[in-house]
DNA sequence: GTGGTCTAGACCACT
DNA sequence: GTGGTCTAGACCACG
């Protein structure tokens, strides 16, 4: 595990992202423990205090639960996990679209740019 | 002229973004003059150190261009513009199937979310 | 026997008001046996050393008592029952009315919000 | 400006009290300017990140709100401040009422002895 | 000068 | 051993 860390965001928003897709895509699943502040400060060369702040603002979403003495935990209502994949996907999808529109792109050039960018990287895996 | 601020970029950024979509979709014809950074300071609200940096930076990257005693003035390279178009469309693009791809989506699913969302953009006008 | 935990407070401090309460309402009366420690641990799905600690904070506060191999008692001294009632009273109460007294609500408000408040909850019993 | 600190409290939310109630009572108005982090750490004798979580917190509550540059400023929505009040007012109305019938008080008696308490206060001001 | 973030290291309460 | 809080001190971007 480990994370390639972008200078123009905070490193407590990266982590944030990483963690939800994790998540997301499984690796972390609902009501799995989640490993120790301490040790993933280790793991990820980053200040404890860092990834502390990292799970605050997850438990503030509701994605990450605290039990204490114990440890965290990710959420244990699945709907939750849809919910949060539903609304980071929206989110990814509104930037592009509003973006794109504001440069002038009509709805039918946003399709076929996509469709052309999604085909050359099947492509290249070809 | 006015801009919805979005407080976790910084102002100068989001209106060197403004600028560039002005030229981009024509508003700001290639050679065009720019007004005076005292006056955008007024409209916009701002602090006039944040309009001169704004344009520094789009100087930098030659989308504006200082005439001494004249004033600023969009670069007349019509290329120029084409390339901003491009290179904006393609960073958008850019993080959003990268992002689309981590959350897990497939390609074809991708398109299809893209599609879905432009057609009902589409029906909202009707 | 079930608590809903506040995750702000300790929990062995959220079990001993739940004791106090018990026993000032009468549900556990003066001289009445306590659960064994193992016992409640599995009831409240706690840990056992929790409890523990919970017995020797009401131990220290005399309001039980340890009788060696027999088990925990409750305190034969009603009037130590009392005394817990009162105390717990005037704590709630100052905290309440010196919080309003913050909030700049005079002494007359603070007794016509009670009145109302507690009118209302009588209405809804009807 | 100084706080007596209660030890059982973070620090940080003794402080988001401390300024809430300097709100609603109005020592601090809807849209004033709020001393610097480093300024209220200096007074209040404490660490300059203990403030600043303090705010990141208030600003959460859209209680305040940072302008980038310039500083943080009490929310401009008068009607914020009138929820605050209620807020709190109703949290501890509700913390005082609750806490008074799982002692075994009736309605009755509640309003009864808030109301001598209130005039003993009143006493002690002759 | 303003807030935002990060590191380092410490202490505490809880389980 | 777990998270929660706090201090100290530093650097950065922004206006």
């Amino acid at each position: 595990m480990s994370i390639e860390f972008d200078n123009n965001l905070p490193i407590y928003l990266q982590i944030m992202n990483y963690i939800k897709k994790e998540i997301i895509i499984g690796n972390l699943k609902a009501g799995d423990k989640i490993p120790a502040v301490r040790e993933l400060a280790l793991e990820l060369q980053i200040n404890p205090n860092t990834i502390q702040r990292t799970f605050q603002e997850l438990e503030r979403e509701q994605i990450v639960e605290t039990r204490r003495g114990l440890g965290r935990y990710v959420t244990s209502e699945e709907s939750k996990i849809m919910d949060i994949k539903k609304e980071m996907a929206g989110e990814l999808l509104g930037r592009f679209i509003q973006g794109m529109q504001e440069l002038g792109y009509k709805n039918q050039d946003i399709i076929t740019i996509v469709s052309h960018a999604v085909q050359e990287k099947d492509k290249d895996k070809e």
